[in-house]
RNA sequence: GCGGGCGUGGUGGAAUUGGUAGACACGCAAGACUUAAAAUCUUGUUCCUGUAUAGGAGUGCCGGUUCAAUUCCGGCCGCCCGCACCA
């Protein structure tokens, strides 16, 4: 027997792949049913680590097997490539962010083909590629005919430490996604996208992705936040001489009306604003407000806090007046920047009305309570109930109180029933320089205008960027931003400001569905026609981190492109089919002085750890998610050199369910290599007349045994793939293994069972199934080989065991004919020497026979 | 606080229309082979009592429905993720 030899195996046959050109698409006019498979593309950042490894092995097992099924399957990679590290690299270490990200490239293609994934590298490119972004700024400038595009000056997040612009999606508790600092607001000219446009589709799109984790469902229709309500205005009792309007509200409780006590406006109100220029109490106030930080903790524990102005407003049905105050806890970015509120029936209300002392009037009563005796003390009653003390509305319950509500308030020409969202349209602007530039300029006479089509693209200037003073090098570049305007010739400015690179990812997968080979367009961003068949994506597979931002941002932008005319995508859901991997994890090791150290330099001695070189002792942390900061990685090179590719392919796909975490071991490690070499045994011993794809139908006997265990392990196996649980198609691949392994004879049967296996094996370690299909003689390549048929005669026993149950309790079993009738089984089952003994000296009071399953005596 | 998920041996996990709990793997133990080790193979491995046959307990805790519950229902406890003063 020889020695599985990956370091051998491999290379070869990902070059026969390679020079077969197998992983390609095949054309648009094949009559294949299509499937896209894709992964979510890199960011080339110089290495690629195991999270990389698991998240493109999924993927692969799916792109392998359905091509196995028949389908013309499209599975690209390409390079997510602008963005920050490139810039903060050429900051630390000199050079250029585009040589560094290129040169990055280069280093991960390698072991990324060296893993051998079956991918179509034909569609490759990097968002950064000149003609990548040219596309993107076209994209940019529809979406401004469409009016999806719009400037204004608003109050932005900023990141002091990126020294740039971030969108909601990207502040995670007050701090910036990627940089951590805290995100400080400052107002800006800034570009957004309108995807606010979209939020009611964005929301009911949700319902038709059902091969959409639920979570990731659940979290974008909580980001977009609808809430249907009431906005109306309240007219002054006594109105300030210096403000004009009237004070709006929204609320979702307008069936509270009657219980309402005060208004509260926001520090950030346009009136307080026009207060506070006259009153330096409020002007402290508003201080005050300011200095309460934005992290969870500080706003969940912050104590309500409240001014009031004197001023007083009329109640819409009583015409009683009602005090206006200044309260913190009201947020001028939701809404109206203003409530009217009703302690009795809201929390917050009620903590401010206790502590400064304000009415509170319950309307709303919940069932089994006295409208005479009842009473809110410190809890706000939410639920539902009759309206009480509310003139036209008694009696009503709380929806309909609403929508009668909302309709008198409507007839009083006071306000709208409305719906809110808390969706945001999406900032996009970003004062860097490694990114997609925005294709715009600004003419003192002609104002701000897009950059005409045919002088695209706005190109990213290479010389002359330095990263080390603080700022947008573009806007310091001695000739970028200097450009004649298109319409009147004068001096005009460029824009400076580059686009987010979430818009990079947001029609990736369009540009690979609608290039053919290396002919990706240069004239517009994709074939619509071939991008429309292509998409949407039959499946995704990326981390659970993006379900709200580049998943919601991809949402948006697929249906731009639908709304321009560039793709033909009715239902504007980019991916049909989501899947959210786990993450792998190792063991921190810190030595004595409380330095992180590399796993790969930490030995075993005894029953104690040491490092390598030092021989200082070793402990052993929290198993978490490999980082570089806390040095618990494995580098993937390091596996395949050691192991093969198929080894780590297979490790990171065992045992653990994909969505779990998987915590990476040298044991596990070791297991799986020890797997490799014992299928590899397994088929190298075996020499026959028969070939793979031999099929036993004269198996009887202990063949017959083996092909039905092999036919039932198959449909497990085919069906665990399915339903994205690879671990227990593993297990079931090692059972199949086994049962192989027990069967000494090397006849038809065995070359059926082992064919299976390869097969079925193909999709996880696919070097080690070619090498074993072309020693047993398979036709072709394992790749192209079709997935192997489920003979449903196989699936079958004649004769089944069923478990003997005395009072729910196992007690016995039986063998006997799978269509055995009722009576016969009963009869066997009473005749049973255990069971006898069970029941002596009980009384039979009932039997349960389920066929096929169980038998349940009950006696007492 | 709101929303979602989870809790099973020493470990990862299986059992998803209620029907033999612990498949498969890791680890561990014993044995075979070997001068020895590694590798490989065989056997055992939920816990308790027992030499064994066997019996009892057991899927976070308490209770319920059922002939039968890891699975369904109610109430607790703990952990994880997301959102968060959203009116």
């Amino acid at each position: 027997m020889t020695r599985y030899n990956a370091a051998d195996v491999e290379p070869r046959w990902q070059k026969i792949w390679s020079e077969g050109d197998v992983f390609k698409a095949e054309d648009d006019n094949s009559d294949k049913p299509r499937f896209y498979a894709l992964e979510m593309f890199p960011y080339p950042s110089g290495r690629i680590h195991m999270g990389h490894v698991r998240n493109y092995a999924m993927g692969d097992v799916v792109a392998r097997y359905k091509k196995a099924q028949g389908f013309n399957v499209l599975h690209p990679m390409g390079w997510d490539a602008f963005g920050m590290p490139a810039e903060n690299a050429a900051k630390e270490n000199g050079g250029h962010p585009k040589d560094w990200t290129y040169d990055n490239i280069d280093a991960m293609k390698a072991p990324l083909k060296r893993l051998g994934f079956a991918l179509d590298w034909s569609r490759e490119f990097a968002t950064c590629d000149e003609a990548y972004y040219k596309q993107q700024q076209a994209i940019f400038l529809k979406f401004w005919d469409k009016g999806l595009v719009y400037r204004k000056t608003a109050k932005v997040n900023w990141d002091p430490v990126d020294n740039t612009v971030l969108a909601n999606e990207q502040v995670i508790d007050g701090k910036g996604w990627r940089s951590g600092a805290t995100v400080e607001q400052r107002d800006m000219d800034q570009w957004f996208f309108k995807i606010t446009h979209y939020a009611e589709e964005l929301l009911e799109g949700l319902d038709t992705l059902d091969r959409w984790p639920e979570k990731v469902r659940t979290m974008q229709a909580n980001w977009i936040g609808k809430s249907e309500g009431l906005q109306m205005r309240f007219e002054w009792a006594e109105q300030p001489d210096i403000y004009e309007d009237e004070i709006e509200v929204y609320t979702t409780r307008p069936d509270t009306l009657y219980g309402a006590s005060f208004i509260g406006i926001s520090a950030d109100h346009p009136l307080t604003k026009e207060l506070a220029k006259n009153n330096n109490d409020i002007e402290d106030f508003r201080a005050q407000c300011a200095k309460i930080g934005t992290t969870e903790e500080a706003v969940a524990t912050a104590p309500k806090l409240g001014f009031d102005t004197g001023l007083t407003v009329k109640h819409p049905f009583t015409g009683k007046t009602l005090p206006v105050w200044i309260a913190n806890f009201v947020l001028m970015g939701y809404g109206t920047g203003a409530i009217f509120g009703c302690p009795a029936h809201d929390q917050r209300d009620l903590d401010f009305a206790r502590k400064y002392d304000l009415p509170v009037s319950p309307v709303v009563l919940p069932e089994g309570e006295d409208a005479k005796t009842y009473a809110v003390e410190n809890e706000a009653y939410t639920g539902d109930g009759k309206l009480f003390n509310s003139d036209f509305l008694n009696g009503l319950d709380k929806v309909p109180a609403i929508l009668a509500a909302i309709a008198r308030i409507e007839e009083l020409n006071l306000g709208a029933g409305t719906t809110q969202y808390r969706l945001r349209d999406w900032g996009v602007s970003r004062q860097r320089y490694w990114g997609c530039p925005i294709p715009v300029i600004h003419c003192e006479d002609c104002g701000v205008l897009p950059v005409p089509e045919a002088d695209l693209p706005v190109a990213l200037p290479y010389d002359n960027i330095d990263l080390t003073i603080p700022g947008n090098p573009l806007d310091r570049h001695p000739t970028f931003k200097h450009v004649d305007c298109h319409k009147c010739g004068k001096p005009a400015r460029r824009e400076t400001d580059t686009l987010d690179t979430f818009a990079d990812s947001s029609w990736y997968f369009a540009r690979f569905a609608g290039g053919q080979g290396k002919n990706l367009p240069d004239d517009r961003p994709f074939d619509k026609t071939s991008a429309s068949q292509w998409m949407p994506v039959d499946q995704y597979v990326g981390g659970v981190e993006h379900a709200v931002l580049h998943l919601l941002y991809a949402r948006f932008f697929t249906r731009g492109l639908r709304d321009c005319g560039l793709l033909d995508l009715p239902s504007g859901e980019p991916f049909s089919g989501l899947f959210t991997q786990g993450m792998v994890t190792h063991a921190v090791f810190t030595d004595e002085d409380g330095n992180y150290v590399m796993p790969a330099d930490v030995v075993e001695d005894g029953n104690q750890l040491l490092h390598i070189e030092s021989k200082k002792i070793i402990s052993k942390g929290d198993v978490i998610k490999m980082s570089k900061s806390k040095k618990n990685v494995v580098d993937p090179n390091d596996i395949i050199e050691g192991y093969g590719a198929d080894v780590a392919r297979w490790f990171v796909l065992s045992d653990s369910p994909p969505e779990r975490d998987v915590e990476w071991t040298e044991s596990g490690v070791i297991g799986a290599w020890r797997f490799a070499n014992k299928i590899w045994a397994l088929v190298s011993a075996v020499s026959s007349d028969f070939t793979p794809g031999h099929i036993a139908t004269d198996a009887e006997g202990s063949a017959l045994e083996l092909r039905k265990f092999a036919h039932k392990a198959l449909e497990k196996i085919t069906t665990g793939i399915d339903a994205f649980r690879f671990n227990t198609s593993v297990a079931q691949i090692y059972e199949l293994t086994n049962a192989i392994g027990k069967y000494k004879a090397n006849d038809g049967a065995k070359m059926e069972a082992l064919s299976i296996l390869i097969r079925t094996i193909a999709p996880f370690m696919p070097h080690l199934s070619e090498e074993c299909w072309a020693h047993l003689g398979g036709n072709g390549l394992c790749y192209h080989a079709p997935w192997p048929k489920v003979d449903p005669k196989m699936l079958v026993d004649d004769e089944v065991t069923l478990p003997i149950q005395v009072n729910g309790k196992r007690r016995s079993e039986l063998k006997i004919a799978k269509d055995a009738a009722k009576d016969e089984i009963e009869a066997l089952a009473m005749a049973d020497e255990a069971i006898k003994r069970s029941i002596d000296g009980l009384t039979i009071r009932k039997v349960i026979i389920v066929p096929g399953r169980i038998i349940n005596i009950v006696a007492s």
